[in-house]
DNA sequence: GAGTTTGAAACT
DNA sequence: CAGTTTCAAACTC
């Protein structure tokens, strides 16, 4: 098929003619080049096997060290490889020049304004040959550029059409263009003001570690478009609703007009950067004050919105499951439930994530905010893509708010118990346990769950539950209504984990009931008491 | 403009 | 695939 490459205004006083890949001619081209078209393969020189690894620039070309013939052999070669490297009439040679050449040369519609406006490169080591080299990269002649020894000019056709081929066999998309603009990875409130985020995101996301992804060193925020799921960046401030994001970018902060004010902070809505080591959830809406500072960096607002940097536990038991694999949920939640097998305070484990947030490599298992309503009200869009894509057993069992209440009964607790031990010492284990059960069952009754659901719900615990009254529990840890006996902090925390476990158990087991399908997933997943 | 920092690309 | 090196842009002074 003849690649869309049309010729352009070619009139100019250029001597380089200015020209362009197009990401038509990109994807129309026949990506991964067939290795049996390599020139080296036409010319019977190199064994086919042989991979290219590594560019080394020769006086006579560019060759990958793995291929690096002989000085015989590049003497004889290096005409050739100056001027037309093939007979001309080689029916293999025709087809491949014409179809290397066409793909890969720049297209010639490039207009006067991009002209004007592109970057000129300062490469030195590359010879505009690598990717480094943002003309390159690009699709693009080296025009007008400060760069040494550049290869990238029409006159090097012959070195760039080799450096393609290489680059491409090691990564078929590497001229592909980072950045998806058909992809919708922030909420469009309208702001077209130049600093606004674009359309889009990164396709292979960046990684940044030390700029919060709110420098041009990311190229997230390079492009202006919100870093993503594909993004493994570290302390992520490249996220809708981020504050510093704004503050950076200039924007005004206006939260009582602004739709990514405070007043809508909801947990997945904070939640844009795929990353789960960002994970910036709000628990608390109430006390977002006008004054808070543009920067974030109001301590009050510090106090009151906590950004904390555990997984939310939707995201750990992968209930929001936006385009992510069962693998990689089944193993989230492994992990979370192997916490339980481990000697770790919960207080300990929360003190080590605020000073060392849990560095969980990969996608965030919430879609950043291509799922968000950009209303405020993300429930529906969350659950509506969990359901459409995962099919979890607890689809319709978990409301999205309930692991949110539970996040904040867990925390009550925890924090309630550590009063009490550091009052009175040790509480009573069951007690712990009893009253978390029925402080989650209570958050439930809260949540209108469906009648039949709660009657099964009921069932299960009452055995646990008792007499006791079926209350917010968090209130006897803190009246003091609990008895002193155990010595062992950590084994308390177990205990509560342990509780947890039994309520996930026991949620998992209606969604089985519903099902009509008995399995249970946690010990499925390997985790036994 | 020189030096430093940063993160993508290249390489091992 | 993870760790290291190379590279050039972004940034700082």
């Amino acid at each position: 098929m003849a690649p869309n490459v049309s010729l352009g205004n070619l009139s100019s006083n250029r001597q380089k003619p200015y020209v362009k890949i197009t990401d038509s001619v990109r994807e129309q081209s026949d990506f991964p080049p067939n290795p049996l078209n390599s020139v080296t393969e036409r010319s019977g020189i190199f064994p086919p096997e042989k991979l290219l690894k590594q560019l080394v620039f020769t006086e006579f070309g560019l060759y990958p060290v793995s291929a690096m013939p002989s000085t015989e052999l590049l003497l004889s070669l290096a005409e050739p490889f100056r001027s037309p490297r093939l007979p001309s009439g080689s029916p293999v040679s025709v087809v491949k020049l014409e179809s290397s050449r066409s793909h890969r040369k720049p297209n010639m519609n490039a207009n006067n304004v991009a002209m004007k406006d592109r970057k000129r490169c300062h490469c030195k080591k590359s010879r505009c040959l690598k990717l480094y080299c943002e003309c390159f990269a690009a699709g693009e002649y080296c025009d007008g550029c400060n760069c040494n020894c550049c290869r990238n000019t029409i006159e090097h056709e012959a070195l760039r059409e080799e450096a393609t081929e290489i680059i491409l066999e090691r990564n078929p998309n590497a001229f592909r263009p980072k950045i998806d603009r058909s992809s919708r990875s922030y909420q469009d409130n309208g702001d077209d003001s130049k600093d606004a985020p674009k359309m889009g995101k990164h396709n292979r996301g960046c990684h940044c570690k030390k700029t919060e992804c709110l420098k041009k060193y990311c190229e997230c925020f390079q492009a202006k478009v919100l870093c993503s799921e594909n993004c493994k960046c570290l302390d992520c401030k490249n996220y809708e609703g981020c504050v510093e994001r704004m503050a950076f970018c200039g924007k005004k902060y206006d939260h009582t007009k602004s739709s990514e004010s405070f007043e809508e902070c909801d947990e997945t809505k904070a939640v844009s950067c795929g990353n789960n080591k960002n994970t910036n959830v709000c628990l608390y809406l109430e006390g977002c004050e006008e004054e808070m500072a543009v920067s974030g960096g109001d301590k009050k607002h510090k106090e009151i919105c906590i950004h904390q940097t555990i997984t939310p536990i939707s995201t750990v038991l992968g209930l929001s499951s936006h385009g992510f694999s069962q693998t990689y949920k089944k193993r989230k939640f492994q992990e979370f439930l192997d916490l339980n097998d481990k000697d770790t305070p919960l207080q300990e484990l929360k003190n080590d994530q605020q000073e060392n947030p849990p560095t969980v490599s990969g996608p965030l298992p919430i879609s950043p905010a291509s799922s968000v309503n950009p209303i405020g009200d993300v429930s529906s869009a969350k659950l509506g893509s969990s359901k459409s894509t995962c099919g979890s057993l607890l689809t319709d069992i978990i409301l999205s708010q309930d692991p949110k209440e539970l996040c904040s009964v867990l925390v009550s607790v925890s924090e309630a118990t550590k009063i009490l031990t550091e009052k009175n010492g040790m509480p009573d284990i069951q007690a712990v346990k009893d009253n978390l059960i029925a402080s989650i069952f209570e958050v439930h009754d809260k949540e209108n769950w469906k009648e039949e659901s709660h009657d099964q719900k009921k069932a299960p615990d009452h055995h646990l539950r008792g007499s006791r009254p079926y209350t917010m529990n968090t209130d006897n840890f803190l009246s003091g209504d609990i008895d002193i006996k155990e010595d062992d902090y950590a084994g308390q925390e177990r205990h509560i984990l342990a509780s947890f476990r039994d309520y996930l158990r026991k949620l998992i087991a209606l969604g089985n009931l519903e099902d009509q399908h008995v399995d249970d997933p946690i010990e499925k997943a390997g985790f036994t008491t």
